[in-house]
DNA sequence: CTAAGTGCAAACACTTTGCACTTAA
DNA sequence: TTAAGTGCAAAGTGTTTGCACTTAG
């Protein structure tokens, strides 16, 4: 969870403006655990600052990026999502609903191991599965 | 490593047709091993097929999708990729130079525990590690 | 006060689509 | 023979950029 003091902090920190549209953007996109779309946070972030525009959502995301606090998710047939959670973990993606949820956190001393016999060194990583969730497979026993 | 009867068998028995073309862009995308973009396809394929278009290009990696032959790795920063290794591996990604290798293959059972944990059914799956590889890394010790 | 950030609209890059022509089966 | 596929160019889509205005520090 990020206060709006902490976000104003790390902010400053790294030389950049602590604008309310900013501390808006910051404070949905650190705290969703739903891997929001650029949408998302745009809808979410106008209820409270209606002027504000996607290019500064875009703008905000890369900065975040910059400061390694979120993630991008990109996908090809649906829009890109924005992850805050920087611990290696596993994306469980349902091609159906295109919900997202975290799984498997142990996965951290694999990807050490892996990363030490490429002697690479590891700066992110995106571990998704795509399939289908529990409940989509209940509803619709269709094709994929 | 595919021969072009198991392409072109392949493709038949789907109900697809097995034109020149597609055969020349299936053969160089299940057997590149360096998970080549949409362009790298579309230049070797040209060397064979002066007229061949991008989108023709386009619509047989989605029929390879389709037939879960190859895998996409879309990037914001850089070109989508394509990945025929359908195993369960880590697609360790430089940052720098921007190729993609494959490492970490004993990581089915850790894929599968965190599926049947989430009850989930997995379908594909995509688990990337970003970072410096080896050689860049001692060529430049600069950001990043 | 002034460099950084905002918000609009225009520009981009990659991908998809519509359609007449071609070709595998 | 004919449904499927090709290749062009035009249309989309999500994202980025240029620039005058605004604002945090």
């Amino acid at each position: 969870m990020f206060s709006d003091a902490t976000i104003i902090e790390a902010l400053r920190r790294k030389g950049f403006k602590a604008t309310s549209q900013r501390i808006a953007i910051c404070r949905y996109a650190l705290n969703s655990r739903e891997h929001p779309t650029v949408q998302r946070i745009y809808t979410e972030v106008k209820k409270a600052h209606p002027t504000v525009s996607l290019a500064t959502v875009y703008k905000t995301l890369k900065v975040l990026m910059g400061l390694h606090l979120v993630q991008e998710l990109v996908f090809t047939e649906t829009e890109t999502r924005y992850d805050s959670n920087m611990e290696p973990h596993l994306n469980v993606v349902c091609l159906r609903c295109g919900k997202v949820s975290d799984a498997g956190d142990q996965i951290g001393k694999i990807v050490a191991k892996a990363a030490s016999t490429a002697r690479f060194t590891v700066t992110g990583q995106r571990l998704d599965l795509y399939g289908i969730c529990e409940s989509c497979g209940k509803k619709k026993p269709t094709v994929v």
